[in-house]
DNA sequence: CTCCTGATGAAAATCGTTTTCATTATAGGG
DNA sequence: CCCTATAATGAAAACGATTTTCATCAGGAG
């Protein structure tokens, strides 16, 4: 599981291991889906009960600094946080269960050169996400 | 310039036309890149003194609502608003000025296709969104 | 084991947004 | 053109999410 690493790489980089953190990081690497603060927090309290909200705000805010996690913009809110794709992926959502799924392949280039130059503009950066339904939910 | 439009559309679905809406719409309508409710209250305090912020976030709610405008979503944050895109449009931002122009004739169906025999997801909508440094900031 | 310092949780502060409410002003009917 | 019903307004209060403050606790180097 991710956890260990992500508890690896904060440490490596100074931060201490507590058990509030431990609890978190499991909670967030092991989900599949996006997840607010306060659903980690929910969840991460049955592990370590008296865990305060304060600290789940803290350390996602630590792991994304690390890029080990990301957020997630989706029509209902941009709160909510994921572990990170490695490398250049785009996010597959499920509309009903909020499975997320990363695809790579796409190869915008031909679109972008036709943008560049219908608009003058040089396009640096670019964002990608689609929306559906897994196989659990169709 | 599509302010009068708006006005006319608030008013055929029963809303009044007021000072303080006029003041909005003129400022999001004539604006080309996306505006905070706070930036608009700014602006359109310039025309209309005792304009209320809650006014501000009350009228953009019915522009929404109308589809006249649209949120937009960016890394600083997804508070601010634009004129809406007619039709299947995507964003095309400079990142150093914000001017927003839309484009279309993206031809993503392929990739679609490719990514649901992938993933075993049905894809039923998309964001696409660019983001590069217009013809002005280069 | 001890000590230093980073980390914690409770509480308060803050920020953006929404609700409440008394007052004002639009728009339709006389 | 004036009246009136009621939608719309802005100030203030309430609200919810996030951040800051601070006294206390605990990780981990030595
Ligand atoms: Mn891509
Ligand atoms: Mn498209
Ligand atoms: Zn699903
Ligand atoms: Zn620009």
């Amino acid at each position: 599981m991710s956890a260990e690493l992500w508890l690896q790489a904060l440490q490596e980089h100074g931060y201490r291991l507590t058990e509030s953190r431990r609890a978190v990081v499991e909670i967030v690497a092991a989900s599949s889906r996006a997840l607010t603060p306060l659903e980690v927090f929910d969840l991460a309290r049955a592990a370590h009960s008296d865990l305060g909200l304060v600290t789940v705000y803290r350390t996602l805010e630590k792991l994304e600094e690390l890029h080990l996690i990301q957020r997630v913009h989706q029509p209902g809110g941009c709160q909510a946080f994921l572990a990170a794709s490695q490398g250049h992926q785009h996010l597959l959502l499920c509309q009903h269960c909020g499975q997320a799924t990363f695809f790579e392949g796409d190869n915008l280039d031909q679109l972008f050169a036709t943008i560049a130059q219908k608009t003058g503009y040089v396009i640096k950066d670019h964002w990608l996400q689609l929306f559906g339904l897994c196989q659990n939910c169709q």
